[in-house]
DNA sequence: TATAATAGATTGAACACTCATTCGATTTAA
DNA sequence: TTAAATCGAATGAGTGTTCAATCTATTATA
């Protein structure tokens, strides 16, 4: 059996995607988990902590997913790639953790910090990533608007897909992926 | 002097982005648009019926600010590169909006309609789109793709710089407007 | 080994508080 | 005069959190 807390983590989930912060009280939670108001408390300092203990268990997890089979000696375009469809891949099939990522992060509880480490495997890719923006293998912008310009757009489009609005195939995925990347190569 | 409509939903936006749904109580929408509560239940039917006029309001207002300066007779890519910089322009000049568009797209309340309208003149220039990707002008992909690829970027982006992650000036803008509309051209 | 002592886990009723909504009274405008 | 606009106290449902009490497992003592 899963420990105490990682069952709570995953009712919390469960019910903040469902119905939104406020719409889920802890009783509920109790309820999912099929756990006491109390062990809650035990485990939790409040319902705030709680849920910002979850957003970094799942936020971590995504995070790591998208290094899945990721040789780290390598680097360069086909890499990029294959981070791309790890992040769409991971977020088509876990919904509640992309929508919940987006849900916490667009809300004004939601404080950015451009300092905070996920896991160190992926700092090390970034800084890669960076040292090759700037010596010219790919376009020079700012980190964060290659960001958005790649894995940014394939959140958006698991989302869609996660809301049956759309329905990409492979075939399709490589192409939007080949796409992406050119956008952001040197010209 | 607005109307008191105009009041209490502009009243409501700042609350709303500031503190989020469940903690922006209906009495203090009445203190900050210097109203009663009576008179917020007079001119809407209750908070949730409010929160959802706001959101019409808003999109309508974004979706005009789109096509300001487009003539309707023009099409070609002059034009969707255009729309993109309404678009980044609005995004950073209405933070308020902005946020809020975001945070109620993203939570659980939010249900997307295909088939909604918030102006014709939008729709005829997304038809014209659609016509244009159909006869090979641009990439053939779905328009939902289409517009994560372009449009989306732009609202990432301009989230970036409204929360001041980064500064685009003309110059990068430009930039990255040419090369997102490159990722869309057909190959 | 058998028993006592301790710490931690667990329970859920009780508390204090906040909120959305209502509604009778009052004011304003036509 | 009449209808609409406006007010804000009152209502009642629901909330996060606390805490005294109980249970369970581990450790110490004889």
């Amino acid at each position: 059996m899963q420990d105490k807390e990682t069952i709570i983590l995953e009712a919390t989930l469960k019910l903040l995607v469902e119905r939104g912060f406020y719409a889920t009280p802890v009783s509920e939670i109790a309820r999912q988990s099929k756990l006491s108001v109390g062990i809650i408390y035990h485990y939790f300092e409040n319902k705030e902590a709680l849920i910002r203990q979850l957003y970094f268990h799942i936020k971590k997890r995504f995070i790591m997913a998208l290094l899945a089979g990721v040789p780290d000696h390598l680097g360069g375009l086909e890499v990029l790639k294959k981070v791309w469809f790890n992040a769409f891949t991971y977020y088509v099939e876990h919904p509640l953790d992309t929508l919940f990522l987006e849900q916490y992060e667009n809300s004004p509880y939601f404080i950015f910090n451009p300092d905070e480490s996920f896991a160190p495997e992926f700092d090390l890719f970034v800084s890669k990533l960076q040292h090759d923006i700037e010596n010219g293998v790919y376009a020079n912008l700012p980190l964060l608007v290659f960001y958005d310009m790649t894995l940014g757009v394939a959140m958006s489009l698991a989302k869609r897909q996660i809301a049956k609005m759309i329905e990409l195939d492979s075939v399709a995925l490589e192409k939007i992926a080949d796409a992406v990347y050119r956008s952001v190569q040197a010209v």
